[in-house]
DNA sequence: TGATAAATTAAACAATGTTTAATAAATTAA
DNA sequence: TTAATTTATTAAACATTGTTTAATTTATCA
């Protein structure tokens, strides 16, 4: 039974990448093997190497096409808000909304084995990085664009952070200690920091 | 050449957790697979499942292992400064040091899969927390025990955070941009919200 | 010394990533 | 229309790894 052309490469790559999501988001502790894949999408084994160079290479891009939604749903939240710190803040409930929501998902995103160095990665993270200093400046417009840059990574990576931990932790569960409540307090406090204080940190 | 008693148990432990340390060490890319670990013993597979259930409990030992002594670093770290910045970036240091020093264990710890609900971890991580609790109550003297532990954990999930981005992304290590200035930042941002604000963050 | 228990191993098994040769369908050319 | 060629797809094979089991060797003890 081997018919040609039922999906172009194209068509079999997003095929596979929605095959990924159905297997994490069925179970959480479900493991992505190449044969649960292409059964997922009603083909055989070898199939997954016509579109991909290996499994590594398939979970990257589902990654990559993760991260590509996860700065989707943050531009939708930035224009819904005003306020910069509101703003932030609608950013990062994207941010924890996949891991509480996506626990699967996320998990396939914090493990991110191979992601060094991929290009189309590194320009997502860039991006969204880049909505960050946006809203970063607009609260301290004096501030130097390598300021708003080193402060505005700084601010993301924690906010990862406290997804990454939150979600490795039974002990961050704890109302008060997940992440919302951690993502809000961090904001808070290191925005009050931000526009109160003029000098540059120590070197 | 099945000699008994050669090791105890307790010394195989330390043996397999050493042989894994071996392998990541000696090239960042290796797998820690079975085999690999009980020959840097000097022993075979099976020897493994006397004393670990699984590979994967072996790598949840290795992260306890690893764990423990970030947290012993950081304890001497806390001794040999007085001011509360500096001790929090002294502590900071640890961490980044370890990812930089020794990145194959690092991704071990941030790959970090079923540390999830494991007793000991836990309880080393609340360890580290209440670390840096000690040097936020130094500084606000005034706020309540839940708001340190809340600021607290925040912060640490932040620098974490830090370490992953910085580890996984090149774009994280051009000068400026690296875990030691985006750590140094943080804090410096932190700890001034953290001072000048009398506020509870919105809720 | 012989019997029993324990440590260690070699070998087997199952699951998975990956490759390859075969097969079936589509396209092209006659 | 039909034969040849190309190409998508598969089934099967192979290598690696986690895990189990039965056999073997050593130590302990009666």
């Amino acid at each position: 039974m081997a018919r040609r052309n039922d999906h172009s490469r194209e068509q079999l790559k997003d095929l596979a990448i929605e095959s990924v999501f159905n297997i994490v988001d069925s179970d959480g502790r479900a493991t992505v093997t190449a044969r649960a894949v292409t059964q997922g999408m009603g083909y055989t084994v070898g199939t997954l190497y016509l579109v991909f160079s290996s499994i590594d290479d398939l979970l990257l891009q589902v990654n990559a096409e993760l991260l590509k939604r996860l700065y989707s749903d943050m531009r939708f939240a930035v224009k819904n808000e005003v306020d910069p710190q509101a703003t932030l803040f609608a950013m990062a409930k994207c941010y924890f909304l996949l891991a509480e929501h996506y626990p699967g998902r996320w998990k396939l995103l914090s493990r991110h084995r191979e992601m060094l160095g991929d290009e189309e990665t590194d320009n997502i993270v860039e991006s969204i990085f880049t909505l960050v200093e946006t809203e970063l400046a607009r609260l301290a417009p004096t501030r130097n664009n390598k300021e708003i840059a080193i402060a505005a990574r700084a601010l993301w990576s924690a906010i990862h952070g406290i997804c990454v931990v939150n979600a490795s932790s039974h002990l961050c569960h704890r109302v008060h200690y997940d992440a919302r409540s951690l993502a809000r307090t961090l904001i808070h406090i290191y925005l009050s920091g931000f526009m109160s204080d003029n000098i540059a940190p120590p070197t």
